[in-house]
DNA sequence: GCTCGTCTGTACGCTTACACACATTACTTT
DNA sequence: AAAGTAATGTGTGTAAGCGTACAGACGAGC
């Protein structure tokens, strides 16, 4: 079956680990699509199922009072759905939105749990993934307060980009401002103001990045402090950031 | 011994345990005190103890390239540092500094990982607070953008007054700033207006709370949003929040 | 073609917070 | 008592972003 092949490669977060335990884990697995605009969870809700996308976005998004839905993170074929699950905790304190149709593998609640338990790497991989959300919501939160529209789109265009693998981006400036948490208008001064610079062209809802190099040097550190944490703690045989052995050995047996 | 006792019953977090269970975890740790301007760690840094502080506060703050430290989160005795352990990452990503001076359980990082993984009480229980800390993260990084000062100066109060258990709080405008990601002359306007209103008083440094019930309810939502999580999601027995019992059951056999 | 709905651009006054500079107050030290 | 230092208060001008309103521009469907 193309699209179970295509869907299983394609999880960046699972390729970390060795083939036979991605294998082990995706046998649970089944394909779905995500179609633009489906709601997978809302806050409150029992976590029924953990998706883990191979293409497409997923956004998790915070109301707060009575303020539109902010986005926290955005959630491509880098990472996973549903991460309180890990935690003991199987409720979802967010709504999470289909930002870009696109296919996901998912597993039930059930055998997730059961093959954390039994699949060691898988474990840690996943654990660690939960540190790498944690450090870059930290980031998004100082992001937030320090720097200013123009460089926070240019990052969210970035990272929009890094999950599509695409120069081509299907978001309206309504839902880009709704991300960002600022007013429509605001994004329209941003993105003109990029346009202008020639990095990026746009026309209803169709974004057309230019000039990606020049874009990372506007975008803000926090971009670039993201995808360093990725790499460097998710890489589960790298000995820098693991437990020493001795501990690890404690944790397997 | 009246020191270890003392802290032996108060820092909340492990509260939540039986007393067998939190016996146990306890025997295995050390009472350090916490002296004010104390560094805990940088980033960078590996782990080398886990502190669960009884009395004091500790404050987690992020560096964004060359702006002042952020503060992100007040650790006082209803948590834990150095959550990334449990998740299986043995660096810190963040400064920790003592901002009050106490007294603090402190637990060997290779004695933790045995703990948690030979009491399964202790290891959900700090499982589920890696998400509280993680979803109140997530307040905050919404509340950085939505609210005003004013409002989020009055919830920094609030969340060290249940930390200190203390109507009279020891810390400067200055740093009160620096947690709040603002200019000191911004919490000097915010702080007038709060004093003028009779809720509070100051001078030099020492803040006093007068009225708890009206700087609630000036407060925004976000402070009730982080209790109410707090107390709903750690409470282990508490069938709502957690798995079923049959998951329940694999996790633990 | 024409109409309608969605997306984008522009404008104006207002609030919040910034940057910088300097004045005042209160506690400490000598 | 005088000097020094840390904490707090005030003032002026500037910038980012908000709320609102309205105008143009494009595309889908009839």
């Amino acid at each position: 079956m193309t699209k179970h092949q295509t869907a299983l490669g394609n999880n960046r977060l699972l390729n970390f680990l060795t083939r036979e335990n991605r294998a082990q884990f995706v046998d649970y697995c089944e394909i779905v699509d995500l179609n633009l605009g489906d709601v997978l969870g809302n806050p409150g809700d029992t976590i029924q199922h953990v998706y883990f996308p191979t293409e497409g976005i997923i956004s998790w998004e915070k109301q707060i009072e009575d303020s539109p839905y902010l986005v926290v993170t955005l959630i491509g074929n880098e990472g996973m759905l549903c991460i309180s699950l890990m935690q003991g905790v199987d409720i979802t304190p967010c709504r999470a939105v289909v930002q870009k149709a696109g296919f996901a593998l998912r597993i039930t609640a059930a055998d997730f749990l059961y093959q954390i338990e039994h699949n060691q790497q898988l474990n840690l991989l996943l654990k660690r993934y939960v540190i790498v959300a944690h450090n870059q919501l930290l980031q998004t939160a100082a992001c937030n307060l320090f720097h200013v529209l123009e460089n926070r789109l240019v990052r969210l265009l970035l990272m929009f980009q890094d999950r599509t693998q695409s120069d081509e981006l299907f978001i309206t400036q309504e839902l880009l401002a709704q991300m960002l948490g600022v007013r429509r208008v605001g994004v329209t001064k941003a993105a003109g103001s990029l346009k202008r610079k020639n990095l990026i062209s746009y026309s209803r809802g169709n974004i057309i990045i230019h000039d990606r190099t020049n874009l990372r040097s506007i975008s803000c550190s926090c971009y670039q402090a993201d995808k360093f944490l990725y790499e460097n703690i998710l890489d589960v045989d790298n000995p820098t950031s693991i437990n020493t052995s001795e501990n690890e050995q404690q944790l397997i047996d």
